[in-house]
Order: structure tokens, then sequence, then C-alpha cells
DNA sequence: AAGTCGGGGAT
DNA sequence: ATCCCAGACTT
């Protein structure tokens, strides 16, 4: 075994992470669902998502036959709906093509939405304690400053590179351990601001530390201003609940439930009437700002008053009316959540 | 190769 | 306010 992947695991003896959720017990339906929730996302956020998650789908099967509402139920807030909408496609090919059994090997899992080269390794790695090299976050940032390699972990260039040294320094046997203790590394002593390069296992050879360069790398990201789009919304109150309408699939929030939205003011109102004629609009409007990864979202919220009776006009397994605690299991974006909990404030109100 | 897709915690 | 996190997928 080559002497970084023995002076790491003799660290991960000590001080690595043995009593994360998903290891215990650590079966290939728990790690998939782990690392698919990992994807771009703090272990301390996972936590609570993953054992609410096993509760209510404690395997496959439990999974595949959900609906695909309780599954985005249960994934709101995390975020990446596309991850959940993939996990359970992927649950559903496991179930009815494989019998219920994950494919042992990373090409077979490769196959299923939504797990990509890292994901696949890493599951091959830690369910079956197979040779296979990942490449998350955590693994970038220590193999970059280990190998001192400079330009951002993104581009294609550098991956490749990464890519390389994670292959060479992954071991053949302990292959579970090392894999996690590659991540603990990065998550607990090589992070990226203020590493604590004095307690890290392989400092000796390091390369950026040899080099002053742990402040440097890795390289950030190239810069991106981001754009702001307006979009109205519609909150139709009813004595029945909020009117909530599921959205397209492909896109933001996609498969989610979220206030009607209209390109323009005049589009929405226009919208509204003729759905329900007797709708009565407030005097002021609310407004909600949201920032994605690419863009700025600013909502601006038009209340309307319905009477009663009004909402069995717009029927349909696609609308359903909000009310807190009562409602139909779905998914809701986090921003709609908290304005349907804090319907008092305004916001940025704007009065017209 | 670049863009899309969330949300939140750390700084 | 900026960065980026156990990335995958589409164009």
């Amino acid at each position: 075994m080559n002497a970084f992947a023995e002076r790491l695991l003799a660290w991960f003896d000590r001080h690595g992470r043995q009593d994360l959720p998903w290891q215990h017990p650590r079966t290939p339906y728990r790690v998939w669902v782990s690392e698919i929730m990992l994807q771009q996302t703090r272990v301390e956020t996972v936590v609570p998502y993953f054992q609410r998650f096993m509760e209510q789908f404690p395997d496959v099967q439990s999974l595949a036959a959900a609906p695909q509402d309780a599954v985005l139920h249960q994934w709101s807030g995390l975020g990446y709906y596309a991850r959940a909408r993939n996990l359970h496609r992927a649950a559903q090919v496991v179930v009815e093509e494989h019998g219920g059994v994950f494919p042992a090997e990373r090409a077979g899992l490769e196959q299923l939405p939504g797990i990509g080269r890292s994901t696949a390794a890493a599951i091959i790695a830690q369910a079956h304690d197979a040779p296979e090299a990942i490449l998350d976050g955590n693994a970038k940032r220590v193999l970059a400053r280990h190998a001192a390699i400079h330009g951002w972990p993104g581009s294609t260039a550098v991956q490749r590179e990464l890519w390389a040294e994670a292959e060479a320094r992954t071991p053949a046997t302990r292959c579970a351990d090392y894999t996690q203790a590659i991540m603990d590394l990065g998550a607990l002593l090589c992070s990226r601001s203020r590493p604590a390069c004095e307690a890290c296992p392989v400092h000796v050879d390091c390369g950026a530390a040899q080099q002053g360069l742990t402040g440097t790398l890795p390289s950030p990201r190239p810069r991106r201003d981001l754009p702001t789009r307006t979009r109205w919304a519609a909150c139709l109150r009813a004595p029945e609940g909020i009117a909530l309408i599921q959205r397209e699939q492909d896109g933001i929030w996609g498969g989610l439930y979220s206030l009607p939205e209209a390109e323009t003011a005049e589009a929405l109102e226009d919208w509204v009437l003729v759905q329900w004629p007797g709708a009565t609009p407030a005097v002021v409007d609310h407004g909600l700002q949201h920032s994605f990864s690419h863009y700025r979202l600013d909502l601006r919220i038009r209340p309307f008053d319905l009477p009663a009776g009004a909402c069995g006009i717009m029927e349909g397994n696609r609308v359903i009316w909000y009310k807190p605690g009562t409602s139909r299991a779905v998914g809701i974006p986090a921003p709609i959540q908290r304005y349907l909990h804090d319907d008092k404030d305004p916001g940025n109100g704007t009065n017209r």
C-alpha cells in the first residue's frame, strides 16, 4: 500500500467518522440514498433528512412503490430536486429490472439515473469494500493541495489530473475505510479555509504546504455575476386553503407545488380572473427574494381572496389547497414554505 | 465546454 | 455579499 493511503488509514482509525447514520447498517440501499443526498450537500444538513427518509422508505421496494409526491415531500428543503426524481426512477428500475438487487459493479450503477462516476465508485467502495477511486469535493480539495494542482477543479483538464491522482492512491484493501478517510480528511482537517495542517497525517509530503499554497489551492471557480429574474405569483386565499400548483418536471423546483406564476402582473391577474371571476385582489403586494446558484429570483406576490367553494372550480391532482398540517404530502420549495408560514409579513411589499 | 439545478452554513 | 458543499445531466 502506498504511503499516502497508509498514513491516511492510520489517522482514520483514530479520528475518522465511524458512526454516520448510513454506516449502520451499511447496505447498498442506504449507502446509495446517502450518496445522492450528499451530492453538493453537507453531512450535517443531510443527517435529519436521511433518517426521516429511511423511516418512510426503509427499502428499495417501498421507495419504488411510493408516489412521486411522497418522495418530493421528504426531499423538500434539500434542493436539487432532480436528485429525488432520479432516485425514485432508479428505485423502480432496480426493482423491475434487477429484482430489487443493486448492481455490484460501477458500470452497472452508472446506468441508473442520478449516479455518475464518483457516486457509483463511492457506493461500490463503501457497500462492497471493493477498490474504486472516488473524487468528491473533499477528495478534490485534498488532492489538489497534496499534489499541488493549480486550476479550478471543475475544469476538464484539472479533473483529469485529479482522477489520475485519486486512482494512483486508492489501495487494493480497506477500500471502504480509505474512501471514508479521504472524505473525512477533507471535511475535518483539510477544510477550505483554515485547514488544520498541524494535525494532518500527510502534511510531511504535502505539495501545497511545502510551497505555501494551502491558502490558494484549490483554485476558485471563475467569477460570474448573477442575473435577477422578476416573476409574479398569486397567493389565492380561500377558506379551504391557499392554491398551490404542481410545476413542470423540468426546470427549477421541478415537480414541486408552488404559487401559480406568470411573467407579468397583468398576465397573472388575467389568468386569475378567468379562473375565478369572484377573486378580489389585495391592496398590498408581498415580495420574496431568493438567490440560486445561477440567478437571483425577485418574486412579487399578489394576494387574492376567494369566496367559500370557489376552489371547486379548479380541481385535479395538480392543484392542492394548502393548509399547514392538514395538507396532502407534496414537495414545496423552501422559500415558498417559509412564505406560507409567515403570510402576515409583506416582506418587501409594495403598495399600488 | 458551458449552463442548469437548491439551499444553507461559513466567512 | 461571496463561496461552495460526498455532482449529474443537458445542450
